[in-house]
DNA sequence: ACCTGAACACCGTTCAAGT
DNA sequence: ACCTGAACACCGTTCAAGT
């Protein structure tokens, strides 16, 4: 008798094993990042996912900077940009597209993180731009400082995120989320008035937590800021 | 003839190997940075360099995380509070302190992108945020305007540090600094001038580098923000 | 109490060899 | 052209054992 012969798709466990293709690595990462974080989206950990060797994937990503700019481009696609075109006030519907940034970084361990140093240049990152800037222009920011003032709000957006959405879990980390945050918090409520006091006078309302009013209040005070400061002389456009 | 006996004292190479104390890992720590960048400070690195094993640093610093906070916390010594103190505009002193909070970062490779994580709590750090509220007050920006500014001002000056400082070399790095930059800048100067039509108009002045220029009128787009921008109802004090 | 070697469980990236 | 296993050069952290 002839032994039953064990071919490729007597094992179901997975779907088959598609093709490598470079969608197929970056939507595999997605699912990933959603499931354990950005920190576990490892050229290893993914290929194990994919069934496959890590080496493998060098033939579609550079490495694993461009892998992590590849999933944060893709994830950009769920920011909400319908303001831009919605009626109201112009800096309320800026403040929307800005939160809604926000709370896409938010949603995903370490992507923040990620985003304080990727540079995306792809299609979702390019429209968030240009919602920034057409909105603006609506409220007649002039060209020169809206331009410039596209960095310091995505910035903020990004910087916010990042330091209170989840700490990306890189290795199981021994310290509790907010534990350095109670260090401090615990430092200058014990600080010497004498020494330090401005410290002593505001307290720990310095650290009052994130808070949706607190990033709004950052929102208005950056778009009051770049409105209302024009650029150096001869950078003014 | 007796050999010459190998004492520990023939061997000259470090100096005599000292015993280990929180201050010195730290000292070390801070020599290494200086020397190879953040990202060498690893325990094993370090601990190559004292002259141990890995697990002998865990009787002093947490993990690493700790350590990266307390090499911060240490050259954040550095930074020149002296316009606290002397005379002419707050407005001018408070940029010029930022400015060389700033500069310190952006002095050490992967100290700035720590910095968007880490909380220090020492006395470099207090008296940092001390000086600026300080300022502020000088200024007569509102307390609460004030305290909750201040996570603004030093989180744009960290972000702007992080964004155009040497890429922490993680590894040896093979994408050149520059280079998603450069793919960004490419993109936006072939974008189709229909569906992008505000980055059309603005093409590559978007990203027109860092410079001393953008750095200085991001502070004043702060400064003037915040003390423009009253905290919500219900939030001031 | 402090220090250690060894172990465990990971990394990114390259390269020669296969199909 | 694409894919692979194996190798190289690293990581953080824990733990039992020593002093």
């Amino acid at each position: 008798m002839a032994e039953e012969k064990v071919g490729p798709r007597s094992r179901r466990e997975r779907p088959a094993k598609a093709a490598l293709s470079r969608a197929g690595i970056v939507a595999t990462a997605v699912g990933l990042v959603q499931a354990e974080g950005l920190a576990r989206v490892t050229m290893r950990r993914l290929a194990q996912e994919l069934d496959t060797g890590a080496a493998s994937l060098y033939v579609y990503v550079r490495n694993t900077d461009e892998l992590h700019a590849a999933v944060l481009e893709e994830l950009l696609g769920a920011v909400d940009l319908s303001p831009v075109t919605a009626k109201g006030d112009w800096r309320d519907r800026l403040e929307r597209v800005l939160t809604s940034y926000a709370e896409v970084l938010f949603a995903y361990p370490g992507l923040a993180q990620s985003a304080m140093v990727a540079r995306p240049s792809g299609e979702h990152y390019l429209k968030l731009i240009e919602a920034l800037l057409a909105l603006l222009d609506e409220g007649d920011v002039p060209k020169g400082q809206a331009g410039w003032g596209i960095d310091i709000l995505l910035g903020f957006a990004t910087a916010s995120a990042a330091e209170h959405s989840a700490p990306d879990p890189r290795t199981k980390k021994t310290v509790a989320p907010g534990e350095e945050w109670a260090a401090l918090a615990n430092v200058i409520r014990n600080v010497s008035a004498e020494s330090y006091p401005q410290l002593a006078a505001h307290g720990t309302d310095l650290l009052a937590g994130p808070g949706k009013a607190r990033l709004a209040w950052g929102f208005r005070v950056l778009i009051n800021g770049v409105l209302s400061t024009p650029l150096p002389e001869g950078e003014a456009k």
